[in-house]
RNA sequence: GGCGCUAUCGUCUAGUGGUUAGGACGGCGGGUUUUCAGCUCGCGAACCGGAGUUCGAUCCUCCGUAGCGCCA
């Protein structure tokens, strides 16, 4: 990749909108953009809408590729939505350029016209697998005159166009993460180019586009690398330069196939409703397939990222998306997001509970900025911030059953929170967590028991659980008033 | 079926012609004279198989096997 430096990088994500976008083509969008970024060169989206079968094209789905690509952070700089220099984005807005290419390949003897319809296309397909023997278009229209091919087009019989493969050829090309790979084009296809409703396939508008678009790097998911020969003959009977090829490994879902988008549980926007962080997912999914290297750092900000990232450091080979690393990843990042943020984020979920209003007052602010660094301990995903701080803003209802069972039992745990509430009430200043621990190991010795017990008694009774931070600290945020509020609350909750 | 790619703990991976093959997630166990989903310490866990090259192969070569992908 050092051959990079100097030159003007273009590197495109071309999503397809024919299905929810799932974690395995933001991957993909993700290696682009770090490319783009590292080599200080350009980061484009391209929208690849010629399959308009109404099954799998939907307008919606173009909607969730921006909302994707805008909330991981790594906007196009050029795309449909912005434009750019070398627009259109959008490859239904770009037909007469593929038309063009495929008349061009025509007159050079690159490609032809086919007459075949699809029933007898059919009765060759039947042919072939019974015979075993190889497969594909039998390039009968390829060997036809010139002078019946011309009389045929002039009558304007529906034809589409095919590439001409030559016979005898070895197509090799150097893939930047898989090396050099080589191809004989006896294997290979006379592939349709050109559809006879006049709309490209794949293999066409992806080279006119690219070539177009100035594209420098293609990288692009390991899918795609078989149909990488016929996209070299489309380069090379246009007389185009190849771009340079990078091939992503592909990432498998936990049944070991590839990540599909009828994989329900894999569309992205199910992740970012779930409460994941950008950053996190962006880490994590990075590390499939790519690594730091030797010293094996693992959490990493998006910056640190693009500072250690080469195309170099992806490997070969497939990797399985293992939910629970990501969610150890997420509770990761969490902690080391800033508090302002880490408040932004969470006050939808608080809000939407019931917890507080969508706007803050200023003393709100003040104290969940005490009380989120608290929660985020022990949060994975963000709406766990209800979970794990619902308590601070709303004095509990009811305590959790097991705790009750447990430390809310007769006189005893009365007579723990009676002296608390006096401990409490006393304490005018200085209300901190090394107080705080004073005052209860003075209650417990006062009452002759050791503190565990009444710490359990307390935390159940001021937060209604028995999960959470170290009971000082807590007590701290939640203040005296409260504290001793919510005390005195309990005593009803004490069990004969 | 054809073509291609790949192969290190269960998972993500680092790494080397000679290493106790390292880290992370998950799992398991201990600690945290206050809980745990937190923190902390520790344990278990891998070089797909077979030939060849070599003094020596996890690493290089070939064959097999398996997985994945594309095409049909």
């Amino acid at each position: 990749m050092s051959d990079c430096i100097g030159m003007a990088v273009r590197v495109r994500y071309a999503p397809s909108p024919t299905g929810s976008p799932h974690v395995g083509n933001l991957r993909t969008a993700i290696f682009d953009w770090l490319t783009a970024r590292k080599y200080g060169g350009q980061f484009i989206a391209r929208l690849e809408d010629t399959d308009r079968d109404p099954e799998r094209y939907k307008p919606e789905y173009i909607n969730e590729i921006e909302r994707s690509l805008d909330w991981l952070g790594i906007v196009p700089d050029e795309w449909w939505v912005s434009g750019g220099p070398y627009g259109p984005y959008v490859q239904s807005e770009r037909l007469e350029l593929y038309r063009t290419a495929a008349s061009a390949m025509v007159d050079t003897g690159k490609a032809y016209p086919c007459f075949c319809d699809e029933e007898r296309l059919a009765e060759l397909r039947q042919a072939n697998r019974r015979g075993g023997a190889a497969t594909g278009y039998d390039r009968a229209c390829r060997a036809l005159p010139e002078t019946e091919r011309q009389r045929r087009l002039e009558a304007g019989e529906p034809h589409t166009i095919r590439l001409a493969v030559p016979d005898d050829e070895i197509i090799e090309y150097t893939d930047l993460i898989y090396g050099h790979v080589s191809v004989h084009s006896s294997t290979m296809d006379d592939q349709v180019i050109l559809k006879s409703n006049g709309w490209p396939t794949y293999h066409l508008a992806v080279v006119v586009d690219d070539h177009a678009m100035g594209i420098t790097h293609v990288i692009r998911g390991e899918d795609w690398m078989s149909s990488l020969p016929k996209q070299a003959l489309i380069y090379a009977a246009l007389g185009w330069e190849q771009p340079r090829w990078a091939h992503i490994p592909l990432t498998l879902g936990p049944d070991r196939k590839k990540l599909s988008k009828r994989h329900g549980a894999t569309r992205f926007t199910e992740f970012i409703d779930a409460g994941y962080l950008p950053e996190a997912i962006f880490n994590f999914l990075v590390l499939l397939g790519w690594s730091s290297g030797s010293d094996n750092v693992e959490i990493m900000s998006v910056e640190e990222i693009v500072e250690r990232f080469t195309l170099e450091g992806i490997g070969r080979t497939p990797a399985i998306f293992d939910y629970d690393k990501l969610i150890w990843m997420n509770s990761e990042h969490l902690k080391r997001c800033p508090i302002e943020r880490l408040m932004h984020l969470c006050l939808p979920h608080l809000a939407a509970a019931g917890l507080c209003g969508h706007e803050l007052q200023a003393d709100e602010i003040a104290y969940l900025q005490q009380a989120l660094p608290l929660a985020v301990e022990r949060m994975r995903l963000l709406p766990d911030v209800v979970d794990q701080a619902g308590y601070f803003l709303r004095d509990p209802q009811e305590p959790e059953e097991k705790g009750r069972n447990k430390w809310l039992n007769g006189e005893p745990a009365r007579a723990r929170l009676r002296a608390s509430i006096v401990a409490c009430s006393s304490m005018v200043d200085d209300w901190t967590a090394l107080r705080l621990e004073a005052m209860v190991n003075a209650v417990a010795e006062g009452l002759g028991i050791a503190r565990a017990p009444l710490i359990h008694t307390l935390r159940v009774a001021t937060s209604g659980r028995t999960v959470g931070p170290g009971l000082f600290e807590m007590l701290e945020v939640l203040g005296r008033t409260r504290v001793i509020r919510r005390l005195k609350h309990a005593i009803s909750w004490v069990q004969e």
